[in-house]
DNA sequence: AAAGTCGCCAACCGCTTTAAT
DNA sequence: CATTAAAGCGGTTGGCGACTT
């Protein structure tokens, strides 16, 4: 296709490499609209591109597939990748998961720019170990998470009505213990389009705003910088989650 | 105005996991 | 059960525009 400078114009084993144009974002499009997502090879032969499969669902899942946001990282989808980082780490596919229309490599990128910097300049205190127990407890917390993931997989097609429950599904252990229904529906009639999508952010508030705070507010002395870089110097999780981008 | 620096983001690379045979 | 191919994931790189000196 269209002849690019620099590296995207030499094809490696046949393979063109560098920025997508137009013109093949079309032809992936098209393809995908037509035959559906996956089989990533196939794509790459029948579709007339010259890209490998890897990068043609690399183009899609980062920046073709409906639904994506783009754009700005909102203040509280920034709250969310804060907790869910101070959780699971650089899982960014899974915490992607929870911030819908957002990619995993959007949210690593927003990551590295924004907080990396400050959690080394930070480092003693960020990077202190949680407590072994704490540290086993999240550890056993994820892989409960994983678990319902995996059993709560579906596709993208099958009906809100699903996706409604899946919201429980994917739920980790901590959170679904919390059922106050009403704040629930409240903070959906708030943030709608997250609740459509399986909104764990829901579920974090309605926790937030509970008693239970001792293991959140651990996770929010994880690093200094959040308070900074958000609240601008705030001292608290629950100044941050209610000043922030609750009311 | 030009040069240098920084931040952001798209895309690639290599490794791991999963599915198919 | 073993092997292989495909898909997924996280880390890294390079280009480009904005900002600073």
């Amino acid at each position: 296709m269209v002849g690019l400078m620099g590296w995207g114009s030499v094809p490696v084993q046949g393979w063109r490499k560098g920025p997508w144009t137009p013109e093949e974002d079309k032809l992936l499009s098209e393809y995908v609209s037509s035959h559906g997502e996956g089989r990533w090879s196939s794509v790459a032969r029948c579709s007339g591109l010259n890209r490998s499969g890897k990068s043609c669902r690399l183009r899609w899942v980062n920046y073709l597939r409906p639904g994506l946001k783009r754009g700005h990282i909102t203040t509280m989808e920034e709250g969310i990748i804060i907790e869910l980082h101070a959780l699971w780490g650089n899982k960014w596919s899974t915490i992607a998961r929870y911030l819908p229309g957002r990619t995993d490599n959007e949210i690593k990128n927003y990551w590295r720019t924004h907080f990396k910097k400050n959690q080394k300049q930070q480092k003693p205190k960020a990077q202190q170990p949680l407590e072994p127990k704490l540290q086993q407890q999240q550890q056993q917390q994820q892989e409960d998470h994983e678990i319902k993931l995996e059993n709560g997989k579906m596709g993208e097609a099958q009906g809100k009505q699903e996706a409604i429950s899946m919201e429980d599904q994917c739920l980790p252990v901590m959170y679904q213990e919390i059922d106050d229904h009403q704040a629930r529906q409240q903070v959906a009639s708030m943030y709608p389009t997250i609740l459509e999508d399986l909104c764990l952010p829901v579920t974090y508030q309605d926790h937030l705003q509970g008693e239970d705070q001792g293991l959140w507010g651990g996770l929010w002395n994880l690093d200094d910088t959040i308070d900074h870089t958000i609240s601008g110097g705030g001292n608290s999780s629950q100044n941050y989650y209610n000043g922030g981008y609750i009311f």
